[in-house]
DNA sequence: GACAACCTGACC
DNA sequence: GGTCAGGTTGTC
């Protein structure tokens, strides 16, 4: 599910509606979500006020008002992170349920959680990870600049310079730019006419611009409606997106371009499903 | 770079 | 039975 739009979307949510909460019990059935281990978050979190949610590229961060310790969570292919009160109807495949308060530490046997904030992921790819800040420091000096955020048209530039390697490869990789998946490779580089598979340093600088802009046009327009739920997103509140009905080619094979009339191809490119019309994305 | 691994399910 | 799935990581 996540990629930008749907990470910040979630990220937007969670700020408004778990920020100054308190974390109390932590129920899960399913260790290998939770790093390094339920026991570590446990002591780590118990007690500790939510000061606020953060995200670069595709993880989310949540801070708290002491800043030793922070929650690292990623989605990977099918997470999903719910608020809602205990009583309220379980998602499938929820493996984590977090209890939160108002000024108190609540558990479930006494029943005093305001809320509560829920894992849920059918492919247990997806994980929560108890980080000191200085770990995470450490993590994220290893990955690209938030792409959509802080990437501006010469930072791209000089990404792109003199590198060999697939322009969709590059754009998927998030040690160079963070924030960019499948879908809106996909549809960005239709709206921008490339081939997926040209080799990034290969690109004039019209395709350059026209890439950038694209890209960051593409994923204003999937936060806006919400992310895209193909098969798996679901916001906060439990709703869908949008963006999966305005798929440019994301998804389309054998449909026809909408630009030009020929057939949405699909192939591989770094064991990735890519979807391009062979007519009018054009190679140098 | 290519590929397997991490997991589970849907679809052909 | 094989292939595919909004991702990342570790190994040739």
């Amino acid at each position: 599910m996540p990629e930008f739009p749907e990470v910040e979307t979630v990220r937007r949510q969670l700020n408004e509606t778990i920020s100054g909460y308190t974390v109390g019990e932590l129920w899960f059935d399913a260790v290998s979500v939770l790093r390094p281990n339920p026991e570590k978050i446990s002591v780590e979190l118990t007690g500790k006020k939510i000061l606020s949610v953060d995200r670069k590229g595709k993880w989310i961060v949540i801070n708290f008002e002491d800043t030793t310790s922070c929650l690292v969570i990623h989605l990977k292919l099918t997470g999903r992170l719910f608020v809602k009160r205990i009583d309220e109807k379980q998602a499938p495949y929820t493996h984590v349920i977090l209890g939160l308060a108002r000024n108190t530490i609540c558990s479930f046997s006494e029943n005093n959680c305001d809320t509560t904030l829920q894992f849920s992921t059918m492919r247990k790819f997806g994980y929560l990870e108890v980080m000191k800040k200085a770990e995470l420091m450490e993590k994220f000096s290893n990955l690209g600049p938030d792409f959509y955020e802080d990437v501006t048209l010469n930072m791209f530039a000089d990404a792109l310079a003199s590198r060999k390697i697939a322009i969709k490869t590059l754009l998927m990789n998030q040690d160079i730019l963070s924030g960019i998946g499948n879908i809106y490779a996909n549809d960005a580089l239709w709206m921008a006419k490339i081939d997926p598979q040209t080799k990034a340093h290969s690109l004039d600088k019209g395709q350059r611009e026209g890439l950038f802009t694209a890209l960051k046009e593409v994923l204003a327009e999937g936060l806006a409606l919400g992310g895209a739920s193909d098969q798996w997103f679901l916001n906060v509140f439990g709703e869908k997106g949008g963006y999966q009905n305005h798929f440019k080619v994301y998804g389309k094979k054998g449909t026809p371009c909408t630009r030009c009339g020929n057939e949405i191809k699909y192939t591989k490119i770094a064991g990735r499903g890519t979807y391009y019309c062979s007519s009018c994305q054009h190679n140098l």
